[in-house]
RNA sequence: GGCCCUAUCGUCUAACGGUCAGGACAUCAGAUUUUCAAUCUGGUAAUCAGGGUUCGAUUCCCUGUAGGGUCACCA
């Protein structure tokens, strides 16, 4: 029964359930079988493991299309995006990529109760008859006594004949695999090594309600050989469904795939990542404004390097240096500070104008700005319109400070809005008097007037600025007033690039106002 | 509770059985700065415990401890 897939293509596989957005812990899942298949010049396969009818959705089945579509993680086969704008969720049906299709298992009952049926007329699977309940107490009388908590039940012992009259009188059933007793199942594992289990552990398990409705650790392990899966990448979690899941394949006469088990994303408390640890989706990610060569490059990070000090990683490059053999065993907290250096990282690296466009969607979220035609902006509460050189030239002074894209908003909202609001007490510099500030700001406003619109740039200002700040006995005495005035902030960027991402009109209104507050 | 997995700085991790136990993030100090950021320099900081095996264990073995996963008519 051990029987490997040696010399076959490589196969991986994704199999998600929709039953909630993408999480970070299925992107690694899927990101690890993408690189692992890709580096070994295989097929990587998108399978959406949709038989819990009750808690699937269309909704998520998009939803994470969409994610991996915006994490640039392709596969080769599996469901694809209907062409055109607004989904209909009620009649959504993506189209297949690949030999296999359909890639939704909700569409692949007659495989499944093919095999259901095999299983059955074999002996190797019966028809349940127990109550849940009874079931139920069971289990816990035997988890009581300290054995294993698995179906003991009777119905295993029916004849055919009894089983098919109890169907015929409708008593609700469920389909239960005949666990052979006392059996050793161990298998070789990619990352942790070998694996024993018992098979006493798990009796008589479910692997299915009725013909239409087929169960998890049945479903895999039929669409894995229907799909020529040749390695399993999944979660620590699935370790133990694992002989289970060879206990089917053995019995359906399947090969046996080579299994790998990702160590677990663990939250702060060191439990398997969940929303209480920590965000979880990849759209709130996504929306907070992580770019996603960051997210993978540190999602690849987590249970895996390379084995040198190469730290940035773009896909591409992961694919080419990956290996299991790097693959860490214990599980890895997501370390979100990490995160934030890694994205701040490739924030430094965009063009200005990659960044720019990146930033647009977040002002004209907050109402900053709204799009009028092509590179031209209106300015919501002022109504003044803004090219998008100039939204450029505001993004360059926040390009090294962006830890995510969101941030931008609070950042620059000084360049939006009519009106700043801020305490007197923000203009002055250590010590300084009323008067000295109010002096300050006076000389500053004249060296603005003085020069004309052409002249006023950055570095004209701050010539000017800087000749006049060393005659003082601090700089900062002419430059603190003089950059709060214009931002209303207590950091920011320095008050020449300020003032020319401002204009000569929009700085000289600023420090009169600011000069208002001393008179 | 049964079964299974795991264990190096706070975090992510490196180290054919021989290294002053290395790097990155965070942190601290310094340089640069009007502020913040970025950048540069430097520092603090770890092999879970106890037994073996060995000339020599972070590394191999055992026991313990701790943490985690899983025991659905979910996946």
């Amino acid at each position: 029964m051990t029987e490997k897939k040696e010399n076959l293509k490589v196969r991986t596989r994704f199999a998600p359930s929709p039953t909630g957005p993408l999480h970070i812990g299925g992107v690694r899942t899927a990101l690890f079988n993408y690189l692992f298949s890709k580096k070994n010049k295989g097929d990587f396969v998108l399978r959406i493991e949709d038989t819990d009818m009750e808690r699937s959705k269309k909704e998520w089945e998009y939803d994470l299309i969409k994610n991996f579509e915006w994490l640039q993680i392709a596969w080769d086969e599996g469901p694809v995006l209907p062409e055109g704008g607004e989904i209909d969720f009620k009649n959504y049906k993506p189209a297949y990529l690949g030999q296999h299709a359909p890639y939704r298992q909700s569409e692949r009952k007659e495989l499944y109760k093919k095999y259901l049926q095999e299983l059955l007329d074999q002996g190797k699977a019966y028809y349940c008859f127990c109550t849940k309940e009874d079931v139920e107490a069971q289990k816990e009388y035997l988890m009581s006594i300290g054995e294993p908590p698995v179906y003991r039940g009777k119905c295993r012992d029916l004849t055919k004949k009894e089983a098919e009259e109890c169907l015929k009188q409708g008593k609700d059933s469920v389909i239960r695999f005949r666990c052979p007793v006392n059996r050793k199942l161990a298998f070789d594992d990619l990352i942790r090594g070998r694996v024993e289990f018992n098979s006493d552990i798990m009796g008589d398990f479910v692997i299915a309600k009725d013909m239409e409705n087929p169960l998890y650790n049945f479903v895999v392990v039929v669409d894995d050989d229907e799909m020529e899966i040749s390695h399993v990448i999944r979660g620590e979690e699935h370790l133990s469904n694992t002989p289970k899941q060879l206990l089917l394949i053995e019995a359906l006469g399947f090969r046996v795939p080579q299994y790998a088990h990702l160590p677990l994303i663990l939250g702060t408390d060191k439990k398997k990542l969940s929303k209480r640890t920590g965000e979880t989706s990849v759209a709130q990610y996504k929306k907070e404004g992580y770019l996603p060569e960051a997210l993978i490059n540190f999602i690849a990070f987590l249970g895996w390097n390379p084995g040198t000090d190469k730290e940035i990683y773009s896909l591409a490059e992961l694919v080419s240096d990956f290996s299991m053999e790097k693959i860490q065993k214990a599980g890895a907290i997501f370390n979100i500070e990490k995160l934030m250096w890694i994205n701040g990282f490739y924030i430094r690296k965009k063009t200005l104008k990659e960044l720019t466009e990146l930033l647009l969607p977040y002002w004209e979220e907050a109402g900053f700005i709204e799009k009028k035609s092509f590179n031209i902006y209106s300015v919501k509460e002022t109504g003044e319109e803004i090219e998008f050189e100039k939204l450029e030239k505001i993004a360059a002074l926040y390009q090294e400070r962006l830890k995510k894209l969101s941030e931008i908003i609070e950042f620059t909202d000084l360049f939006f809005k009519k009106n700043l609001i801020y305490e007197k007490e923000l203009l002055r510099w250590k010590q300084m008097a009323d008067a000295e500030v109010a002096e300050s700001l006076k000389e500053s406003l004249s060296i603005i007037m003085g020069l004309t619109e052409k002249d006023f740039n950055k570095s004209n200002l701050e010539k000017i600025l800087m000749a006049e700040a060393e005659k003082m006995a601090n700089r900062g005495n002419l430059l603190w007033p003089l950059r709060a005035a214009l931002t209303g902030k207590k950091t920011s960027a320095g008050p020449a690039e300020i003032a020319e991402a401002l204009g000569k009109e929009k700085s000289a209104e600023r420090i009169k106002k600011a000069l208002s507050l001393f008179s």
